[in-house]
DNA sequence: TGCTATATAGAAAACGATTTCCTTGTGAGT
DNA sequence: ACTCACAAGGAAATCGTTTTCTATATAGCA
């Protein structure tokens, strides 16, 4: 915003106005009733209907109803602009959704956490933002952007959490909430992915799945989290761990996720059961499985991610582990309005959402087929 | 907000402050450099760097560097209340989300317009603001809530749209886009519910269907035109109509669709084909059918409708329509924001935003089993 | 009756921009 | 030399609030 010199310097208008395409048309204009029209309608100063406003005292009570009255009656209704110029507070919290990388609002866990921290929000007093970098044209940081439009605060999820661009928003001492990527001193809102994980895996085991091969997200901490989680419950169970059954994929790429399996059916011991980064995923290497003639779960098991709806209302139920998104996004919404709301209370430990493991019936018991 | 009477009139405070959470702090004390400091650290005055920043002609190129540079040096961001104040813009544009009533969110499809919508307005330099009509305990109306905060226009979907709130907001002439519900006068677009129904009879007609069942949804434009179109096609296919296919149900609602679907079982002559609602209540559909013990499709047909990523990545793709929810939100966004940048500007009817069939593998030729 | 507290009301200064004048200074045209 | 036009810069009003501070009226009290 600071470098307006792009390629106009010199355009129309005497001294001003550049085509602003709509004329700007002033509160009263527009037929709204400012704090000005409720004083003189009910006869009194300005500040007195302020202070009625705000319930401050100092107010006699034949006043203050005369003004309430009124302010109703014309349909008052402060300027959250103005108020907020003053006050230097919006209500109005900030969601970074980056559409230019990576497609959040495309993954079910993430609009769960939208829903739940816009829900928990709004019982605050609170209303959400969705923004990203990019604002028309021009590339503001989330930082500069955010503190351009005074948000009060901001969730970051789903996103790249190491460049340099959250470092900024770390760093600013802006109020914000990450979710399942904690920072020192920082809010942080996490999901039991560990657990998750380490439910699967024992589950698969007691199943009789010696073979438990694991395709798993890559440069993210919950996928760090997963991956550590995964050996460790191998290594609980007392498997030895094979690197070959342990393979990079991507969160909701269909195509990794089915190239993924290929590695894994080209082994030569393949596993009995794996677990794929998400449950699209899992369909997709279901369906891949299927392609080369194995049954899930008869030929071969297979797990997912997330417990979205849809895979619970499929003739075979999916294997997977439901992800409590609304409660991370309502826990995130708390934290953070706490933070905006009293920034010098100490920042607490990363509240952990648990998660549930769903049976399904992709995990079958090792039959004698899966022997092959 | 007229109404602040509600219970506290006395408080804390001599003459003021009552309990604000947090301290207002002015930009100044957090950090933030304002136009003023600008002009004072590059010796001009504040309306001269108005002008470079806004880039208005009357300055010298001199100067213009010269403030560019102090502006970029103390990272100088306009501050977007004080603009939004004095403009009457705030290149912030609501969606009404109402996570009262319906779950829009839980939606795939809404989900995708949102997502459609909030790019495009990012790429257009706007920002979305999910607002509720609950905010804080007090209750606003859409009208209010979005007047309060100034924002430029709505967008809605998925509500009942014909509320008083809804009328409020249209009657109010604020700039304004709704989703599958024309207004006369007002922006709208549409997603070619019509043509998707359509080519669902169709296509299960060209595979001998004769008795092609319709659990439809209610009470919503979307759902009568729907309703209309399957009447339509039957009808243009020569089938009389028979109101005991024609079903009412939920969007979203397994536990009706599966009740619809067992009324569907329970009639004399069965249908051999159903028309569901929408993908999650098509997938219910299956499993009440596998429940009593038919197979899609070899006993019986099933249609979804949306044509979510998921239902596609199954092992048995379902035969569904898909709606493009993302050019549909992206269409909402340019036309809201014509309007909003153009209010005089003719209203065009509504954009139809194309659908596409996915034949999917849940409809197949009647076979001999459907004959029993 | 004075004198001091206290309550009530209002004036005015912010908050951080934009925009409308208004004052200069300069160059061209006669 | 004298006007005229125009460019560059600045002062000040404005947008709609909040909040501090001051002025007045009333009550309490000796």
């Amino acid at each position: 915003m600071a470098t307006g010199f792009d390629d106009v310097i010199t355009k129309p208008g005497g001294d001003s106005q550049i085509d602003r395409g709509s004329l700007a048309v002033p509160r009263k204009a527009a037929g709204l009733a400012t704090i000005r029209d409720v004083a003189e309608r009910s006869g009194v100063s300005v500040s007195v209907v302020s202070k009625v406003m705000n319930n401050y005292r100092g107010v006699s009570s034949e006043v203050r109803e005369r003004v309430i009255k009124m302010a109703d009656e014309i349909g008052y209704m402060p300027n959250a602009l103005a108020r907020g110029l003053k006050l230097n507070r919006t209500y109005n919290i900030a969601v970074v959704l980056d559409d230019e990388t990576c497609d959040n609002l495309l993954q079910m866990y993430f609009v769960m956490i939208l829903h739940g921290l816009k829900r928990e929000a709004g019982r605050r007093g609170y209303v959400v933002t969705l923004i990203t970098h990019s604002v028309g044209g021009r590339r503001l940081s989330y930082h500069q952007h955010a503190s351009y439009r005074n948000l009060d605060g901001v969730a970051l999820m789903c996103l790249d959490f190491v460049s340099g661009e959250v470092r900024e928003l770390v760093d600013s001492g802006m109020p914000m909430v990450t979710i399942d990527h904690p920072f020192p001193e920082r809010e942080c809102v996490i999901s039991d992915n560990r657990a998750g994980v380490r439910a699967l895996v024992e589950h698969a085991w007691g199943l009789g799945h010696r073979r438990i091969a694991f395709i798993h997200g890559q440069h993210s901490s919950v996928a760090r989290a997963r991956l550590e989680a995964y050996k460790g419950a191998m290594a609980e169970c007392g498997a030895c761990l094979d690197d070959g059954l342990m393979i990079p994929g991507y969160y909701h790429s269909l195509e990794h996720t089915r190239s993924g399996v290929s590695r894994l059916l080209a082994l030569d011991e393949r596993p009995t059961c794996i677990l794929m980064p998400d449950d699209v995923s899992a369909l997709a290497g279901i369906q891949e499985l299927a392609r080369v003639g194995l049954r899930v779960p008869d030929d071969i098991s297979v797990a997912g991610f997330d417990g979205v709806e849809m895979a619970q209302t499929m003739p075979r139920p999916l294997t997977t582990v439901r992800q409590d998104g609304r409660e991370v996004g309502r826990l995130a919404a708390i934290r953070l309005i706490e933070r905006i709301e009293n920034p010098c209370s100490d920042v607490l430990p990363p509240d952990v959402v648990g998660v549930e493991l769903l049976t399904g019936r992709t995990v079958g018991p090792v039959g004698a087929c899966s022997q092959l």
